[in-house]
DNA sequence: TGTATTCAATACAGAACTGTATCCTACTCG
DNA sequence: CGAGTAGGATACAGTTCTGTATTGAATACA
């Protein structure tokens, strides 16, 4: 039961797997075909076999990562709607919760955003993504506003911006001093002030 | 009286500029040697002259830009703390004027934060630039809340390091999506809801 | 059971890049 | 004006990486 298309898809999967892993380490350009085989327990010829070049498994791996984030944020938005709590639980929930592994996520996203930065197709393809996950965010800021008679004084979609550019500003500096700044606590002192200074209960 | 040491310099300094560039449009990995010397108008005799390596580069690269951001700000400090305007207008000015050109700022300081992020000594070296950052930043805040009667609800290095976060994150946006977002826009809208946010006219 | 097919390993050719060693040129200074 | 030197160009050797072509093994299927 594990031999006919299924073992390609494995080798793939595997392949995707190892290529986060080093892309975290060495960035991009830093990652030679064979690291990432290797990481994976291959050779070339299954990445060969498997990709025509690291720009397509690039942008499979793209792929792949924008799809399972959006699959568990699917997952998540219900649970965080309609349960107890603040709007602020709620946005970092799913914040947090979107990403299992925060370091090697922000590595990679910084990197995708970079490659993003200088090629025209790339951005293309990350602000579709990036817009995906604004609109989850949105509408369950939205929703949340709504049930809990609070009212923004900004649109929910401005506000979803800051809420984010908040996020990634301050989890760059959190891990850039993980000493003096433990992940998360930056995010969880900011957001609560931007918060206030943005919602208010309606009349 | 161009000639002793000052040429040696004045390639160096040629050949800084050059990496500045192609390390902005390829990447620290993705730039060789040759690419450098090229766009600089030498070859790598030049180069291996003057460094010994390309990791030697960035760093000469790091020290320099620090060296003249830093210079940069203390020639604007002055002049923004006691000239007119609100705190408003003296943080954005030191934001905005501290980077000539934006976009390459932002690239560079990305990629370099990315190599941060994987190198400790780099990482060392980066930290201890964006403190004296910070730390100008502060000040001039502190003293402009003190001159202008405001009382800050944080203190002011937490204040300035959620204005460097949320400068950081929108720059992010707006070069991601230049055509919705034109750039300092995005910072110009959530800055002054953080402001008042984290702000309130001292009784 | 034998044949065909699929997937990955291995072997190989070519390109790119790095770093060194040598050479050339243009100043400097006696 | 001539010897010495510094800065940079050129040539070269070694390494690494990519991509292709071939081979081998395991499975599907007749």
């Amino acid at each position: 039961m594990e031999t006919p298309k299924r073992r390609r898809s494995n080798t793939r999967a595997r392949l995707l797997e190892g290529a986060l892993e080093v892309f975290a380490e060495r960035g991009f350009h830093g990652a030679s075909v064979e690291d990432i085989c290797e990481r994976a327990g291959f050779t070339r010829g299954a990445f060969y076999s498997n990709f025509a070049s690291k720009d397509e498994l690039v942008l499979a791996l793209f792929q792949a990562t924008t799809d399972r984030l959006l699959e568990q944020i699917e997952a998540l938005l219900p649970e965080l709607a309609n349960q107890p709590g603040t709007l602020l639980d709620a946005v970092l929930g799913l914040l947090d919760e979107a990403a299992p592994d925060q370091r090697q996520w922000h590595l990679i996203s910084t990197e995708f955003t970079l490659h993003a930065l200088r090629d025209p197709e790339a951005a293309q393809a990350l602000n579709t993504q990036r817009a995906m996950f604004r609109d989850s965010l949105t509408k369950l800021v939205e929703q949340i506003t709504e049930t809990s008679g609070l009212t923004l004084s900004v649109p929910a979609e401005q506000f979803v911006r800051l809420v984010i550019a908040v996020h990634e500003g301050a989890r760059s500096q959190s891990l850039l001093e993980p000493r003096k700044l433990p992940p998360g606590e930056l995010e969880h002192t900011f957001l609560p002030m931007v918060l206030e200074a943005v919602s208010r209960p309606s009349r």
